[in-house]
DNA sequence: ACCTGAACACCGTTCAAGT
DNA sequence: ACCTGAACACCGTTCAAGT
């Protein structure tokens, strides 16, 4: 039960992946609260402290879980395309990324300083690409962020239920279309 | 500083309302890790375990609230007017109730348990109207609670700044139109 | 009916001490 | 460099005891 103390032999030591890996979990399963750096000692088989090596605190593991969970949101696919189809995609892949980890991006919400710095990028991209589709890239940014969000956020509701987080992807997707015609028309 | 033991003199214990008042000024100030109930105890000059005889015990609190802070959105206003105006009240108070207490409905979206009935009620009156201004109804109710709900959120940035605040409100009201305008003409 | 102290089972985080 | 036990200052909540 005891670990020996000191310096464990090579490879017995946490690394700092794992321990966001098993934060991701925790959180997935029991939310904000289930995340404690206690019980995240005790799922990498350590003491709490020895976690405040890889991570300055609760916080900053939160913003570090973001940027990991947010990173694939801008990665860039191959051939660059038109800008309605490229803030399609990133909002695809964001509201993807929200509906995989809701009790992330619930967390961080919470918590003002885990906003990271992957989550002002995604908009400061937004932005840019709808200001070449629109006047009012500002008010539409927004409403489209936010819909991600809600809708993202929802997928809660599905626990585990495939189809029907399948469906609301899909109820998403079209919604998105939607908007995307009405700015991008008129 | 101790409270003499036993039932105090006549008007000397905490009443429902009190608690009610003293937590939303507590999350107000210091948001979801500043409403514990020792500090909301503290406040009201009373142990935390008296609090527990009138609120069953930290969700229920926050479900309290949020049926105090969102009952003003339903109240009728005088005279019924044409549905799309009364979905202009109906978002326009919920986007103030939300502006008014961001921490409180951050608190709420955090504690799953939390969500008071007056949220449904909302959601619900919404989506009657709207069904009968448009046939995506389900749709656009999402995108108006969604874009609510953020532009509420985003007011947290202007803390104490009223004139902030204020621009942040007119904005919100001129992206409400332009929806409203988008969703019911064609 | 309502408030109390004591207690239980937790938190995040710091610090000095180990190797 | 990294892990440790002990400690500090907190949490929510239960319970039996007071009036």
């Amino acid at each position: 039960m005891t670990r020996p103390r000191g310096r464990p032999a090579r490879g017995k030591g946490v690394e700092r992946d794992d321990i966001l890996t098993a934060a991701l979990t925790l959180l997935d399963e029991g939310g904000g609260q289930g995340l404690t750096m206690r019980a995240l000692a005790i799922r990498l088989g350590v003491t709490p402290m020895s976690l405040y090596h890889h991570v300055e605190n609760r916080t900053g593991l939160l913003r570090a879980l973001s940027d990991r969970v947010y990173a694939e949101v801008l990665e860039t696919t191959g051939s660059p395309a038109d800008h309605r189809t490229e803030v399609r995609a990133i909002l695809t892949r964001y509201h993807n990324a929200v509906g995989r980890h809701p009790q992330l991006t619930l967390a961080i919400f919470a918590e003002p300083g885990a906003f990271a710095g992957v989550s002002r990028q995604i908009t400061d991209r937004l932005t840019s690409l709808l200001a070449e589709i629109t006047a009012e890239h500002i008010l539409w940014r927004d409403i489209l962020v936010d819909h991600a969000h809600g809708s993202g956020l929802a997928l809660t509701t599905a626990k585990g239920d495939q189809k029907q987080a399948e469906s609301m992807r899909e109820r998403y997707q079209h919604a998105l279309d939607r908007l995307l015609d009405l700015l991008v028309e008129p």
